[in-house]
DNA sequence: AACTTAACTGAACAGTGTTCATTAACTGTT
DNA sequence: AACAGTTAATGAACACTGTTCAGTTAAGTT
């Protein structure tokens, strides 16, 4: 029996956090069970209870140690000298962070599709840290838009970039190299940004 | 004992995917379990073994006619006059056949993810399709774009739709009311294609 | 040394996917 | 009609899963 206190609770907690981590790591998610963490750091599944309220919470807590990380990826583009080179660093940061982590990447996407509760508000939080970001570089662009219409963009813009990391970590829906979602994510980002004229954008309505 | 021949194969298959359609649609895919499947056909659990490889091929197989769907539910919109209101089109009744099985939507997408085995080449052929469909609307819009650069704008293009739609079933990242996630893919597909210049897209090296 | 408290355990429960020896029901032959 | 052959179908069994909780054991307190 492991001593009373050989740990503290955030020791312990830190210590299945890491080990969770690695089993993600080098087997993926399906291999992700109580029973192999509390294995891994010398105690019983019924410990992890006493941590944990349950699996799916060790899930969230790695998927906000995932996120944080993200975030701090993100961050080293932030020197970029324009909005639109800063854009297309985001989006580059986010594929590349998204494919050196790619388990606990589609942790963080499969894990909130399960639909027992909310996904906590920290998330929601760090999300729209993120999307503030977005904000902030296309309103340097586009003075002229309402705030309204500039959240709507940053959201279109970044939905796309997501969808562009998904299906390339997914399958072999992509042809070409190592590149090509390189190459997609900016050329998306020139064209967006090139054809969004204030005309257009207020009124909503199909002009063309 | 259920009487043998009491169905043929292809019932006994047809009802278990009907069975299986139905538990994902009322109770997601979490609930979507063998013993589950074979009671709601009145088989046992073995029976089901005679029928499919196991959970994987089941599931392959419901992905199948949800992608088949898809397809039929794309091809109404066919007849639009326009590329680009072709375009719009077919992510208008992408986003609302997601929304409205969002179940075996998410079943398609999530189960890609397990890493068994590969996604089987029909699957790989049907999603040519769609994006033959793409393609052939881009190249109408851009005749003098090479065959490698309009394969590059199809799949930028429809990834991006894909994302949007992926994180509007997902969550409230998403103000705004019914209409948010159709207004972005409107106006992502008028700005990527009013920015889509000749001069920009055939060398692709940072230019701007 | 005795008592209290809380950390920790691991057996137990209900569920999962998958297999396979056994059984039941049909088919064809004598 | 009786027997053998074939095969559809079963359901118990195995190894796993998440989760709980009565018990045990160690540390702190009196």
């Amino acid at each position: 029996m492991a001593r009373r206190s050989d740990h503290s609770r955030e020791e312990l907690q830190e210590m299945a956090l890491t080990a969770a981590e690695t089993l993600l790591d080098e087997q993926g998610g399906a291999a992700l069970s109580t029973r192999k963490v509390a294995a891994a750091i010398g105690y019983s599944v019924g410990a992890l209870y006493l941590i944990f309220k349950n699996l799916d919470d060790l899930c969230w807590q790695i998927n906000a140690r995932t996120l944080r990380g993200l975030m701090n990826a993100l961050d080293q583009q932030v020197d970029a000298p324009t909005p639109r080179a800063r854009l297309k660093g985001y989006a580059s940061a986010y594929l590349s962070y998204a494919q050196q982590w790619s388990h606990r990447w589609a942790l963080l996407f499969d894990h909130s599709a399960s639909e027992g509760d909310e996904a906590p508000e920290w998330l929601q939080a760090t999300i729209a840290e993120l999307f503030t970001r977005i904000e902030a570089d296309l309103a340097e662009l586009h003075p002229e838009e309402t705030p309204e219409d500039i959240t709507l963009a940053a959201r279109t813009l970044w939905s796309s970039v997501h969808g562009i990391t998904q299906l390339k970590l997914r399958d072999k829906l992509f042809f070409g190299g190592e590149s090509a979602a390189q190459q997609m994510t900016d050329s998306l980002i020139d064209r967006y940004l090139d054809g969004w004229t204030p005309s257009d954008a207020s009124v909503g309505g199909v002009t063309k």
